[in-house]
DNA sequence: AGCACGCCGACT
DNA sequence: GTCGGCGTGCTC
């Protein structure tokens, strides 16, 4: 007699099956184990969810295949991981087997029994004292010990709100030393970002740690190095993993302590596949793990910033515990803003005369300058002047974007790319012109304003720009940081890639040269992004205490803009991270929007944009009888801000509610509908539908 | 999602 | 005559 093993594969989110699979299995084995299973005509890598011995419960109605192999070498995935891969698989509507295996280092899926037990005896050597001398500890500032000892006494989950510069990294070295120091086999998740801002962090932690104790987990990574540290954290040998959003599935038995820095990015969604939000899985997993929560930064969330809110009512904030650190160290002054009233500038000025000014006199002072435009490229858009041609995107319902630099005409949103043509493809009037500016042409005109204006070593004024383009080929982006940091560049153009985190130490002005966009957006988020977007720009501006005092200078933040009467820059001026945001939640309570109610898109892509919204309003209908759905919103179906892209038409529906848990009803009572939606009728034509819970932009 | 099977156009 | 287009269907 057989045991039925209950396994969790990768089934994809639109099939229709079961989230496990059942295999036989003569052996028990433990709950957790990896397997490798017979699927269809393949073999795939699976996870044992549930263990029933023989003869239990009713005869199953199919002839169950054997599960193939166990990969029994490696410790099963205990308890706490499958818990939270279960509660991210049903929070974010997705199949336990598309959560569970995307967890998993991709290579284990290659993997035999074979194959990995020799890895892991290559794995598996003694555990190495950290080499070298571990590096000391500085001393702490006031407030950063403040905050480490109020972390050490309450349990959390913690806000550290620290403005850039305030040291907040020296608190997560010496919060995760404490720990390290106090539990022997102890493990700490450290979160960031972006990919960026790994290998800096890893050096700072291998300095204090060692390099053995230390293990990064992020999607640049080779297929081996993350299997590596997969491994090393899963076995316990590795005390601290570093990673991106993808880390807080990493498997770690001995979990502690989870940091997520910068906890207000937006790279912490994920954006397709299954849309999870690192930031809010590690508060979640932290609290079913009794691991302590760090979520830091300058300028929160303000769903985070709400959460941490002293308790004024019965359910307002007071979740998590917030900790100041206001100080930048070294006393430096955070940059002045200064705003440029673009209307009292000549129509269509690019930089305004001052700025300019001011970016000369830093050249002639030996300093440097970061501007920032968030457009990549050289023109958004080609126009003809003759017949009013556009550089449309024939898939997709955007305009493709100039790129001088290759000559060619690329599509942001599907990649169509064409060499731009020499005349008017409509009427043939070869004077055709760029129309707006991106990075390229950004860049090229400070070139131009610059020409004639020497170093004060005589030697000539070097602009730089760094983007997605320019940063396209391996290492480009290190070896062009380098430059900037080696002072080989007075003007460096970018676009936000440059606002995270970089510590340039020679930058003494910042110029946000266009960012009004945002404040108009039908995103109501956009604010938002834009205001930590500037802080941390600001950020960037004056970071060499020393020298800044040594010339009597003060580092300067330039914003150019339309509306300079606008709260968000007057709340911005004087740095008030708190002004905005309880402005911002006033604003949000009132509209009944996040944090102050939950959301979810329902969406659609089809041939058709028809066909996508009949697909939804279908969908809305058959949600009208769900449980939940008297406390619930479904909002009218809409096109996507950009509704076609590669030939898919996309429609959206928004769905909200003031309980999270009647939001999450309905949506768990949907996903059957809506699987059943497809085949009928009202389903012809849709190519895939998804829903995203809690989305970042609507 | 893979990976089949299944019927209709231009090529060694 | 085949190679191959992606439409439909299935996976314990």
């Amino acid at each position: 007699m057989n045991w039925r093993i209950d396994v969790a594969v990768q089934t994809p989110a639109h099939s229709a099956l079961g989230d496990v699979l059942s295999y036989a299995s003569a052996a028990p084995l433990a709950i957790g184990s990896l397997v490798r299973v017979p699927l269809g005509r393949r073999e795939v890598l699976g996870v044992a969810w549930a263990v029933h011995p023989p003869e239990s419960g009713a005869t199953p109605s199919i002839a169950l295949k054997p599960i193939a192999a166990v990969l029994d070498a490696l410790p099963p995935l205990d308890d706490a991981w499958r818990d939270l891969v279960a509660f991210a698989a049903r929070y974010y509507q997705r199949s336990l087997g598309e959560i569970a295996l995307a967890a998993l280092p991709p290579q284990l899926r290659e993997l035999g029994t074979v194959q990995l037990a020799r890895r892991l005896k290559r794995q598996t050597g003694p555990a190495q004292p950290p080499a070298g001398q571990p590096a000391a500890a500085p001393a702490l500032s006031p407030e950063q010990a403040e905050a480490l000892s109020r972390f050490d006494a309450e349990t959390g989950p913690f806000l550290l709100f620290g403005s850039t510069g305030s040291g907040k990294t020296e608190v997560y070295l010496q919060a995760v030393a404490a720990l390290l120091a106090r539990e022997p086999a102890a493990q700490a998740l450290v979160m960031v970002p972006e990919i960026n801002l790994t290998p800096q962090l890893e050096a700072r932690f291998k300095d204090r740690f060692g390099s053995a104790a230390v293990v990064s987990l992020h999607s640049g990574m080779t297929n081996p190095q993350r299997l590596a540290s997969w491994l090393a954290a899963h076995g316990g040998a590795a005390r601290i993993v570093l990673g991106t959003r993808m880390a807080v599935f990493a498997s770690m038995p001995a979990l502690k302590l989870i940091v997520v820095d910068e906890e207000h990015d937006p790279s912490y969604k994920q954006q397709e596949g299954a849309r999870y939000s690192a930031r809010d899985l590690a508060v979640w997993r932290g609290q079913r793990e009794g691991a302590k929560v760090l979520l830091g930064s300058a300028t929160p969330s303000l769903e985070s910033w709400h959460q941490s809110r002293p308790a004024a009512g019965e359910d307002t904030g007071g979740r998590y515990l917030r900790l100041a650190m206001p100080s930048r160290i070294g006393a430096v002054a955070l940059p002045a803003v200064r705003l440029v009233d673009m209307n009292l500038q000549p129509p269509r000025t690019v930089l305004s005369g001052a700025l300019l000014d001011a970016i000369g006199q830093g050249i002639a002072r030996g300093e440097q300058s970061m501007v920032f435009l968030n457009r990549r490229g050289y023109a958004p858009v080609l126009a003809c002047g003759d017949c009013g041609w556009k550089s449309e995107c024939p898939h997709c319902s955007a305009y493709r974007v100039f790129h001088k630099i290759d000559r060619t005409l690329r599509c942001h949103h599907c990649g169509f790319t064409e060499r731009v043509p020499r005349a008017c493809p409509a009427c043939g009037n070869p004077d055709i012109a760029p129309v707006g500016r991106g990075t390229e042409r950004l860049e090229e005109h400070l070139g131009e304003l610059f020409a004639s204006v020497k170093r004060p070593d005589g030697s000539a004024v070097r602009i730089a720009r760094i983007d997605a383009d320019s940063t396209r080929k391996q290492g480009a982006l290190e070896s062009q940081l380098a430059a900037v940091h080696a002072g080989e560049v007075e003007v460096l153009v970018g676009t936000q890639m440059i606002a995270k985190g970089h510590d340039f130490r020679r930058i003494t002005l910042v110029a946000a040269v266009n960012p009004d966009g945002a404040l108009f957006s039908s995103d109501f988020r956009a604010p938002e992004r834009l205001f930590s977007l500037l802080m941390q720009s600001a950020g960037r501006a004056g970071r060499d205490a020393a020298y800044l005092s040594a010339q009597g200078a003060t580092a300067e933040m330039w914003i150019q803009t339309h509306h300079p009467q606008h709260a968000l820059f007057a709340a911005l001026r004087r740095h008030d991270y708190p002004a905005f945001a309880e402005r911002e939640l006033e604003e949000r309570a009132a509209a009944g929007m996040p944090p102050c109610a939950f959301q979810a898109l329902l969406r659609a892509d089809a041939r058709t944009q028809e066909a996508a919204q009949a697909f939804l309003n279908a969908a809305s209908e058959a949600a009208a009888a769900l449980e939940g759905a008297d406390r619930v919103t479904r909002y009218p179906a809409v096109p996507l801000a950009i509704q076609r892209v590669a030939n898919v038409e996309r429609a959206q529906m928004l769905v909200e509610s003031g309980s999270r848990a009647a939001l999450q009803r309905l949506l768990a009572g949907w996903q059957p509908l809506l699987h059943a939606l497809r085949r009928q009728p009202e389903g012809k034509g849709v190519i895939r539908w998804l829903v995203d819970v809690d989305p970042h932009s609507i």
